[in-house]
This record gives structure tokens, C-alpha cells and sequence, in this order.
RNA sequence: GCUGGUGUAGCCCAAUCGGCAGAGGCGACCGACUUAAAAUCGGUUCAGUGGGGGUUCGAAUCCCUCCACCAGCACCA
């Protein structure tokens, strides 16, 4: 590794410096300017940031720039998903308190953000394990207790015997515990529960209407929603009103006993299982859907026609489905109904570091909800965690017995806590006004910045996180505090750091730490190269060579810059006269430049295409400084467009670099604070442009043709041309097709 | 099994509406500079787009089919 480089370690903190001294990107409500709402997952302070946090922040970080330097008033803020289950193993592990480990993970982590250069406010941080942010969220759940919206029972639920907690369906994989990966087993248990079913069926449409959103998220949300349609009829054991044959009954373990009725129709014809119970007891087996011509299996769970079904005959199943529910409820037999996979939220956690359940139980009231101004129910300090037996809160007398908020006579406080899903179901709302103490946040300032325009996160939120924050909005919604129907209006799921063909990760021993990068390549570098690697939503290959190109990248930038900077502080802003043929080819890749990169910005954010556009520029600059082929003050001329262009492009991505480079070429105002460059229509107009000449399909020769040449001239000179003449000895020409500006194909046919 | 995605050069990745397969980076090789090396600069190399079929003047791109990999769902009737 060269020695000569850069000086990347001294320019990053000064930049670092003045931004905070600056509080340059501190920003308020103002109803003059567009907002941009830029925001990505807050991470779970674990004690230090890995590749995934330096990728997505990064994207996070580029957008947020882009938009400021686009005129937008943009909210880029950040905090700490600071509850949860390692801060409490810390504990167990190690003897510190949560509540320390997980500050001081804080702090170390906020530093290691702002070695990064992150442009956000961290005026608004906030940490959910502040009595001051749950506080609200207790708020919330007695209000929802009243609308019947968080009710409590006993059922039985998905336990992890390591985490020794509940877990809600969605928080279970492939039967294992989403955080741990042990097995889970079945309990039953007391707990609450958020009635997120009541509102599956909005869910489910704002799906459609979520154009912003990844369709691979939006299916997977609507999987886990699983809305079905059938009917619900009693079959009678004896009699059999109506119906027209005798039916086989088994009682058996065979199904699921807590979806629908737990009783099933089976259909040995149309389902595999069916098939299987059918042969092995016996039973006959109707086919009820034609099978299509060559069908060689069992059952056959195709769509087709109906047959052997009496009055369904003919119809498709789809059809059939919908007359066969009509019948029934037209003959009063039945009624139809929506059966949903989607189950009840469980949010009760038999675990410590997490917001307190704001109820007591009393003997004489039962159950009965904290009194609004006793909020919020602090999570008291001295607790003993041994990692075994029941909720550590339970040991804490100084915090089980309570008054009751109806007789003042003694009661138990609930000693659960809340699933940590809920504090992250509205940080983004909180952001909106952080210190606001008079409620979860000010209305003006909520209505003022949400939805969020732009969430970025990864995949495996998929149906977690961005599911009950969609839920929760929802009920803000309904209990009148927030306007919006959905927190989120776009959503970029970032792919995965990948090395060496796995997932990054300490037992694979393929661990990149960002701390290292940064300290030996720089921010920018690390920035650059995580951006620069692949497209944002795919998996992203690390690999150490091309950090050090991108490194190379910056370097050469560095160097042509300050080699320059001093002709460039004082040359001519624009060349006197016309331009040069070489002038003029060069600022054209000047502002094409500009188109590609804004436009890959704002479509589909691709910034690695965008990279490489800059890169290419570079490319042509040097080439042109080094071709001299243009007259000296039309070169300085250009030579300073082409580098204030390319710091203003550059400045998203890598920006320190581009503020010192932009003040060394003697601006005193930052580059974030200029507008984003736009291209001149004229400086991207050609004259000429070349044309392909196939032959048959195949590229025979190239023409320089003038723009808007009519295609007939254009065809004679390709029939003309000397290279493509031999392809047409001893053929018949038997067809040209021109596309005007692009190519010219000459079909021809044997003689 | 179902659903979605991906498959382009040795590697990471590009390629508007179907129109020159290659922009960028990495690697390798060659040259310049150097006593030498590093660094730097310049250049070269390399695939016919996972396989097969089809539509078209023309297919990485559209259609059919098969394969591989990734992800989600999976006794939800």
C-alpha cells in the first residue's frame, strides 16, 4: 500500500468539524421549500457498525445530499433501536447493566457514524430505551387498550427456551427463533396482544398502492396477510339437508386446529394429501376437475372445468367457488367468510430491558391501566438478571406492588414487557419533533415532514419491522394523532454484504470492520467503493482489490485537482469565443455526464452506473489536459467547468473529498450548499452521429452521418459504402431498414 | 411443491423503445518512468449473454421450455 497518498485522514476530520460546528445540515420546518423525508433503519446498538451499516447509511447519505443539493428541505435523522434481548444477555454474561452496555454501545457506535460523514442532524437522535420516548408509547397502548385494540389472553403461543420469551408468528423462522435460531416450542402463556387482524384487509389493499415499495416485499406481505375466501356451514353428522351424497367423517390429527374451524371438505381429487389419507384408507376418489390431456399424476391441483360436481359442472374452480358459497348462503345453510394467516400481534416479552407494560392488577378492579399522568412506568434500575425462570421484573418488588390507579388498594404491576417492535413501529414519527414533551409528537411537525419519502433498509424486515409499523401508523391514524395512511411512500430494500461467497460473519472469519477500512483507505473510499460495487438492492461482493481501486479512483482525482488548482482559481468561467472541435466534443461529456448521473440517481437509485459515469468523465479529462488539443484559455475554460462539475457530482458520494477540493479552488461556501448541476440542451447537441451498416444482420462498416439526414440519403450512402459492397456480390437486395441516427440493416436474398 | 428474483469477459458489474454485446472497476499481460521496486501514466487481453426452441430485417432484451443459484412461503384445505 502506497505511502502517497491523499491526505484522506486529516480532510475528513476537518470537514467532519466544520460540518458540526456548522450545524450544517440542522434542519426545521419550512413551508417554503419541498421536503424530502430520507430515512434509513436505525440500527440495534451492538456494539459496533459492520459492512451492512456502511452500505446502507451510505446509500441513505447520498440521497439525502443529492435532495438538499435539488433545493429540498430534507429530514435525515438517526437513533437507536435500544431495547432488546443482547443488552440483557450482556448482563448475564458479563455482569454490566443493560442500561450501560447499551449506552456505551451507543457512543461508540455514534462515533463510528460520524467517522463515516453522514449528513444527519443529530439534534433529533433519539434511543427508545429513553423513559421519554416509551413514555409515549405507553400512552398509546392504554388508548388502544380502550378501543379494544390491545386486549389480553391466554393462548398458546411460540416460546424460545434460550430467550426464555414469547415470540410473535412472524418473529419465528422456519421454526426457529428469528434472533437465536433455537428451536421453538409451543406454550401456553397469559400475554397482550395488538389487534393487527382488524386491519389485514387495509393492509393488504395499500399493498396496491404502494408504487414506491419493492414488489418482492409487497408479495411477501400479502402472503403473510394470506386472505382466503370461502364459506362457514355446519354439516349436519345425520340427515344430510341438501346435500347430495353421503360424506365420509374422520376425526384426526391432521389438521390445524387453529385456522377456521379446524374441521375440513377433503378432496382426494384435487389435493395430494387428500390423495394419501384417501388411498391409504380406502376411501373412493371423485375427480372433480377435468384433467388436462396428457395428465399423468394423482390428484391434480390444477384450475380447470368442474365435472362430477351436480350444478357446478362446467364452471372453472374460480367460479364454482363463488356459486358454491352463494348456494349456500342463499339456502341459509352457511355464510361466507374470510379466513386470514395473518394472526394477532403478541407483544408480551417475559424479559427485562424492554418499555414496561403500563397495567396493574388489583384484586377488587382486576386489570386496570396506568393512570395517564403516572407515565410513564419506569423501567427500574436495580433488577437481578440470571437469564433463568420468569420475567426479572417479577423479582423487583419496588416495582410489582403498586397502587391501583381505581382504589389506591394495593396491586401487582404487570411484569411482561413490549416486544421491541413497537418502539420501532413509530421512531420515524418521533423524529419529527424529538424533544416535544407534551405527546409522541407535535402534530405541525409530523403533518409538516411524513410519510417518510424514502426508507431504506434490508430485506429481512420484510414482514417484520415494515409490518407492524404499517399496522401501528394505522391505529396513530385512527386515534386522530397522525394524518397519513401510510408511514412509508418508497422503500429501497438494500441486498447483503457478501465476501468470499457468504454472508459476512465472525464464525466465517470473513469480517470486513469498517473501523480498519476507514482508518487506512478513508470514509470516501469506504463510501465509494460500497456504493460503486453493485446496484443497491442486490447482494454486494466485497472485495479488498476493488476498495483499492476506489481508492485509486480518488487519488487521481486528488492529484489532477490541487495540480490545477491554481491556474483554475483564476481561469475564465466560460471560453471567449466558439469552442474548438475537441472543446466542444469535451464539454459534451461534460453534460452528459450530468444527465447520467442525475438520472441514474433518480431512477431506481443506480449509483454504481452513476460512479462510473464520473469515472468516465475523469477519464476524459485527463485525456484532454493531456491532448492539448484546444487553444490554453479555452482549455483553463473548460478544464474549470469539467472540475467544478465533477466535485458538485462527486459530492454525494464522497464528501470530503469534494469540500476540500471545492475550497482549494478558492470557494468559501461548502459544495452542499450549491445547486445540483444542470445539463445545457445545447452543449449535448451533435452535429454528427454514427450509423451502423449490417449486412444481413451482421455489421459490415460505419457511416458519420449528419443529424436529421433523411433516410433515403442515408440508405444510398450504405448501399454505396465499400465495405458493405462485397456483401452484396451475387445477392438481391430484398429489403433496407433505416432507423434515422442509429442503424442501417441491408437484407439481402441469394440471386 | 408454490411464488418471486438472478444468471453477460477470470471476477464485480453495464447495455433507453428489440438496433454496434462493453461504460466503469478489479485481475492478468506489455510498455513508459526508476539503479531497482512501489506508486503513477499509457496500452493490450478476454465472453456472444445458463441450455434448447420460437417470433423478428435484427433478441442479453419478447414468447415457450428446461437447468442452476438465491430469497420468501409451505400440511392454511
Amino acid at each position: 500500500m502506497s505511502s502517497d497518498r491523499y491526505p484522506f485522514r486529516e480532510i475528513e476530520a476537518k470537514w467532519q468539524g466544520i460540518w458540526e460546528a456548522r450545524n450544517q445540515f440542522r434542519v426545521t420546518e419550512d413551508p417554503s421549500k419541498p421536503k424530502f423525508y430520507c430515512l434509513e433503519m436505525f440500527p440495534y446498538p451492538s456494539g459496533r457498525i459492520h459492512m451492512g451499516h456502511v452500505r446502507v447509511y451510505a446509500i441513505g447519505d447520498v440521497l439525502a445530499r443529492y435532495k438538499r443539493m435539488r433545493g429540498f428541505n430534507v429530514l435525515h435523522p438517526m437513533g437507536w433501536d435500544a431495547f432488546g434481548l443482547p443488552a440483557e444477555n450482556a448482563a448475564i454474561e458479563h455482569g454490566v447493566h443493560p442500561a450501560i452496555w447499551t449506552y456505551e454501545n451507543i457512543d461508540h457506535m455514534r462515533a463510528q457514524l460520524k467517522k463515516m460523514g453522514l449528513s444527519y442532524d443529530w439534534d433529533r437522535e433519539v434511543a427508545t430505551c429513553d423513559p421519554a420516548y416509551y413514555k409515549w408509547e405507553q400512552l398509546v397502548f392504554i388508548k388502544m387498550l380502550e378501543r379494544g385494540l390491545a386486549y389480553r389472553k391466554r393462548s398458546r403461543v411460540n416460546w424460545c427456551p434460550s430467550c426464555q420469551t414469547v415470540l410473535a408468528n412472524e418473529q419465528v423462522e422456519a421454526g426457529r427463533c428469528w434472533r437465536c435460531d433455537t428451536e421453538v416450542t409451543q406454550k401456553d402463556v397469559d400475554g397482550w396482544f395488538f389487534k393487527i387482524t382488524k386491519y389485514a384487509d387495509e393492509l393488504l389493499e395499500w399493498c396496491e398502492r404502494l408504487p414506491g415499495w419493492p414488489e418482492r416485499v409487497m408479495t411477501m406481505q400479502r402472503n403473510w396477510i394470506g386472505r382466503s375466501e370461502g364459506a362457514e356451514f355446519d354439516l349436519p353428522v345425520a340427515g344430510r339437508a341438501g346435500l347430495a351424497a353421503r360424506v365420509f367423517t374422520f376425526i384426526a390429527d391432521y389438521v390445524l386446529m387453529g385456522y377456521g374451524t379446524g374441521a375440513i371438505m377433503a378432496v382426494p381429487g384435487e389435493d395430494q394429501r387428500d390423495w394419501d389419507f384417501a388411498a391409504q384408507h380406502g376411501l373412493p376418489i371423485i375427480e372433480t376437475v377435468a384433467r388436462p390431456a396428457g395428465f399423468t399424476g394423482q390428484a391434480y391441483t390444477g384450475d380447470g372445468v368442474k365435472i362430477n360436481s351436480g350444478f357446478l359442472d362446467g364452471l372453472t374452480v374460480a367460479e364454482a367457488t363463488r356459486k358454491a358459497i352463494d348456494w349456500l348462503v342463499a339456502r341459509g345453510l352457511g355464510e361466507a367468510r374470510v379466513n386470514y394467516r395473518l394472526r394477532d400481534w403478541g407483544i408480551s416479552r417475559q424479559r427485562y430491558w424492554g418499555a414496561p407494560i403500563p397495567v396493574v392488577y388489583c384484586d377488587r378492579h382486576g386489570m386496570v391501566p396506568e393512570k395517564e399522568e403516572n407515565l410513564p412506568v419506569v423501567l427500574p434500575r436495580d433488577v437481578q438478571i440470571s437469564g433463568k425462570g420468569s420475567s426479572p421484573l417479577a423479582e423487583v418488588a419496588s416495582f410489582v406492588n403498586a397502587k391501583c390507579p381505581v382504589c389506591g388498594g394495593p396491586a401487582r404491576r404487570d411484569t411482561d414487557t413490549m416486544d421491541t417492535f413497537v418502539e420501532s413501529s413509530w421512531y420515524f414519527l418521533r423524529y419529527c419533533s424529538p424533544r416535544y414533551d407534551q405527546g409522541m409528537f407535535e402534530r405541525q411537525a409530523a403533518e409538516y415532514w411524513m410519510p417518510v419519502d424514502q426508507y431504506i433498509g434490508g430485506i429481512e424486515h420484510a414482514v417484520l419491522h415494515l409490518l407492524y409499523a404499517r399496522f401501528y401508523t394505522k391505529v396513530l391514524r385512527d386515534l386522530g394523532l397522525v394524518k397519513v395512511d401510510e408511514p412509508f411512500l418508497g422503500l429501497l430494500s438494500q441486498g447483503m454484504v457478501i465476501k468470499d461467497g457468504a454472508k459476512m460473519s465472525k464464525s466465517k472469519g470473513n469480517v470486513v470492520d469498517p473501523d480498519d477500512l476507514i482508518r487506512s483507505l478513508g470514509a470516501d473510499t469506504a463510501r465509494l467503493f460500497s456504493l460503486f460495487a453493485a446496484p443497491p438492492e442486490r447482494d454486494l461482493d466485497w472485495n479488498d482489490h476493488g476498495v483499492e481501486g476506489a481508492s485509486r479512483f480518488l487519488n487521481r482525482v486528488w492529484r489532477f485537482v490541487i495540480g490545477h488548482a491554481e491556474e483554475l482559481r483564476t481561469a475564465p468561467r466560460r471560453a471567449a469565443g466558439p469552442l474548438s472541435e475537441a472543446g466542444r466534443a469535451f464539454r459534451r461529456t461534460i453534460h452528459e455526464t450530468i444527465a447520467r448521473v442525475t438520472t441514474d440517481i433518480e431512477n431506481e437509485f443506480h449509483f454504481n452506473t452513476a460512479i462510473s459515469a464520473i469515472m468516465e468523465m475523469v477519464n476524459a479529462l485527463h485525456a484532454f489536459d493531456a491532448a492539448a488539443a484546444a487553444p490554453r484559455e479555452e482549455r483553463l475554460a473548460l478544464t474549470r467547468e469539467a472540475v467544478e462539475t465533477l466535485l458538485l457530482l462527486v459530492g454525494p458520494f464522497c464528501p470530503h473529498i469534494a469540500e476540500e477540493l471545492w475550497s482549494a479552488l478558492g470557494h468559501a461556501e461548502s459544495v452542499f450548499a450549491q445547486r445540483w448541476p444542470e445539463e445545457e440542451p445545447a452543449a449535448l447537441a451533435r452535429d454528427e452521429v454514427t450509423v451502423v451498416v449490417q449486412v444481413d444482420g451482421k455489421v459490415r462498416s460505419r457511416l458519420t452521418v449528419e443529424v436529421g439526414a433523411p433516410d433515403e440519403r442515408v440508405r444510398e450512402r450504405a448501399l454505396a459504402d465499400d465495405k458493405v459492397r462485397p456483401w452484396l456480390a451475387g445477392r438481391r437486395v430484398a429489403r433496407v431498414v433505416v432507423i434515422p441516427g442509429r442503424l442501417v440493416n441491408v437484407v439481402t436474398r441469394a440471386d
